[in-house]
DNA sequence: CGGGAGGTTGACCACCATCAACTGCTGTGG
DNA sequence: CCACAGCAGTTGATGGTGGTCAACCTCCCG
């Protein structure tokens, strides 16, 4: 109960989980009433999580998923001698398990990144949805599909990308999909990440991040109070990212030039 | 024509490539006869295929699917500024493009890496197919979802390790990757790459690479003579490239002590 | 014989990691 | 109310890993 944001803007004024879900899987394929029907009728049962809950656990086997309902959550890995690397973030509305859904143990961490609220689900019953409902089934391909896209952005960027390059292109990356969400604009973004967190993302050091963040501040890409991220020239911001949204695949904002 | 070995190793002794597709998605989910029939029934069209073929380029809308029936593959993608990154290497059996088959545009390159021959079947088969083999469906998704797997790891691959056991680790997955496809033993490996493409893989400079390779050589973890390699202690190998290979899940060898 | 691709080695240097000190903020308990 | 601890962020000094540039080698193939 403790650590959750219920005040001016308590859940109940925002979209419902079932809602994120279903606008989420429409625009990666046109969903039916019937589809939406049977959606909206899944046993769901909510969880109030505290920052850093670990939802799932690499090795141990997966038998709910979890649909994110409210606040950010990451999924990681470790190396031997203990380095995190993060691998993905996830918005509100992802459903985060599609990955882990068809194989028998975790090969990844999930961890909630802020407080926030998700919502579980029976594996047999996500298996059931796709088993009467073709076309939901192809949406939850596809989203594991983009997922994968995304990995490999990922790769690029910390295989060829130079500090200050990966540190605006992981923004971007953040911006775009949460704008996509549909909770806030592009131009003002409450950053949910620690400069660690960032750090675990592109493969540098918290120190480093740091010291890109302040470059990209005096070149102009952007202003930030704390976390609070303000994009004066979205275009600069993309340019000095090398950032193209087309891994994105339509699930994020596609266009915006300068 | 020009350019693969149809010598003593020709195809006509070989598995063919609904056979090497079979024993892979067997692996994966136990299938039937009917579906095993079904396979069999598919209109793929052979093609044989010269080295730095690209069978699939980044933008381009794809139609049809692309079973590796022989030699090797790999997916990259390319910054802004011009480094290529590897992002997977393909064996014989895989089926490439189920990473595009649900998506409107290739996000990244296709490309043989050495000679070989390839099996295309056009999309609208494929997706019959699934639809009227729900094995089949299931298989093909958790293939999927084996090669995000794979990417995660990469991601961590980079992210997090140093240039030595970043380039043993690359070794140790192609390798054992290899040997599941069933063609040759662990302890020797004629690898199809050269160091170049070895840097790509691994974000790294074709020069340090080489560097790399000797000072593994020179710890005993394997010795080669051109690309020939001998893995003289496997065991020791998977130490120094901490390899796990648990992220494989099962479509390569699992276990495998010193 | 010549050309080109891949591989090998050395010299040098830059990017980023590491270590350390210090700040500001927040929550907690005296 | 202040004291204190703890976490996140900030900045500087220093060093190492890996990039860059260059030369040269071998091998293969025309």
């Amino acid at each position: 109960m403790t650590g959750i944001d219920n005040g001016s803007d308590g859940m109940s004024d925002l979209p419902s989980h079932t809602d994120l879900l279903l606008r989420k899987l429409n625009l990666l394929v046109p969903l039916q009433a019937s589809d939406e029907d049977a959606i909206r009728q899944l046993p769901f049962s909510i969880e109030i999580v505290r920052q850093n809950r670990m939802l799932v656990r690499e090795g141990t086997t997966v038998s709910r998923c979890c649909l994110l309902a409210k606040g950010y959550a990451a999924r990681h890995k470790m190396s031997r001698q203990g380095k995190r690397q993060i691998v993905a973030f996830h918005m509100p509305g992802d459903l985060m398990d599609i990955q882990h859904s068809l194989l028998p143990r975790a090969d990844h961490n999930l961890e909630m990144m802020t407080s926030g609220a998700v919502a579980w689900l029976p594996l047999s019953e996500l298996k059931n949805l796709a088993l009467s409902c073709p076309r939901v089934a192809q949406a939850l391909a596809t989203d594991a599909l983009v997922d994968a896209s995304i990995f490999r952005e990922w790769v690029l960027n910390v295989g060829c990308r130079d500090a200050k390059t990966r540190v605006a292109h992981m923004l971007c990356e953040f911006i775009a999909r949460r704008e996509a969400v549909g909770v806030s604009p592009v131009e003002k973004l409450e950053l949910p990440l620690t400069q660690e967190q960032i750090a675990d993302a592109t493969g540098l050091t918290p120190v480093h991040v740091n010291r890109m963040l302040r470059i990209l501040t005096e070149e102009g890409a952007f202003t930030h109070v704390g976390r609070e991220f303000t994009i004066s020239d979205w275009g600069k911001l993309k340019l000095i990212a090398d950032f193209e949204p087309a891994y994105l695949h339509g699930t994020a904002l596609e266009q915006r030039s300068s």
